[in-house]
DNA sequence: AGGATAAGTGACCATTTGGTCACATGTCAA
DNA sequence: TTGACATGTGACCAAATGGTCACTTATCCT
């Protein structure tokens, strides 16, 4: 069994929760958030589960923090999901896969 | 919040484990093998375990079977795959971020 | 028929995960 | 300097996850 460089198994499992990817979605949008603006846009849970989402993100390297003052600053680091595209998925996002999307989603939108 | 189609989140969180992960690596080295001859690349488990990882993998239609009398054969769906790095890692994974990853590489590198 | 082989089921368990809270620390600004 | 604001810490909890096992079902072969 192969196992996978560290690098990957981080990031996939970041990566595996929907609000780590919100999170991401949000700074992708909007680079350098504090944490409190990134709160604002997950209203449904408290401080506390934002921050452990971000200790997991920064723990993947998929977010790096700089203190500003008082306030916590958080930048995307769009580079380990990259890497982790070209290790791992890249391998079954081929040409030929393609081609089967593309079959599968024209079948899905014959309504005939 | 952006909430991800079912697909996506069904995708990550089935590639969230190395040992699914390996799994569908041993399909993509040669597709259609049978749940013990998969278990035998995993010998750190039992079959049942085993199991329940093609389980979710079937789940998230990332693996199809097919009886073949009393064995079942399991075959590789890369579709998924395919759509999630569409809709999803592909907003990450673009020429700038290519550069940073090269970049990155080419430091690492300099033992200097 | 009947034993060996392949896979399925449901109960069960330990650990991890996702989340909250009370409380502490650090920083700005009047 | 003191109060408001932004973030950090550790304990704690429920639920999901990853895994095992005893037992069952289905199929093949002689």
């Amino acid at each position: 069994m192969v196992t996978y460089p560290l690098v990957v198994d981080l990031v996939f499992r970041a990566l595996a929760d929907p609000t780590r990817r919100a999170l991401l979605d949000a700074l992708f949008a909007r680079d350098g958030q504090s944490v409190q603006a990134l709160c604002a846009l997950v209203p449904e849970m408290t401080r506390f589960g934002v921050m452990k989402h971000l200790e997991i993100l920064e723990g993947a390297n998929l977010v790096t923090t700089r203190r500003e003052g008082r306030t916590k600053l958080h930048f995307l680091n769009p580079v380990p999901i990259q890497q982790v595209a070209d290790r791992w998925i890249g391998k079954y996002a081929q040409p030929f896969t393609r081609a089967l999307v593309d079959l599968q989603t024209d079948l899905e939108h014959r309504t005939a």
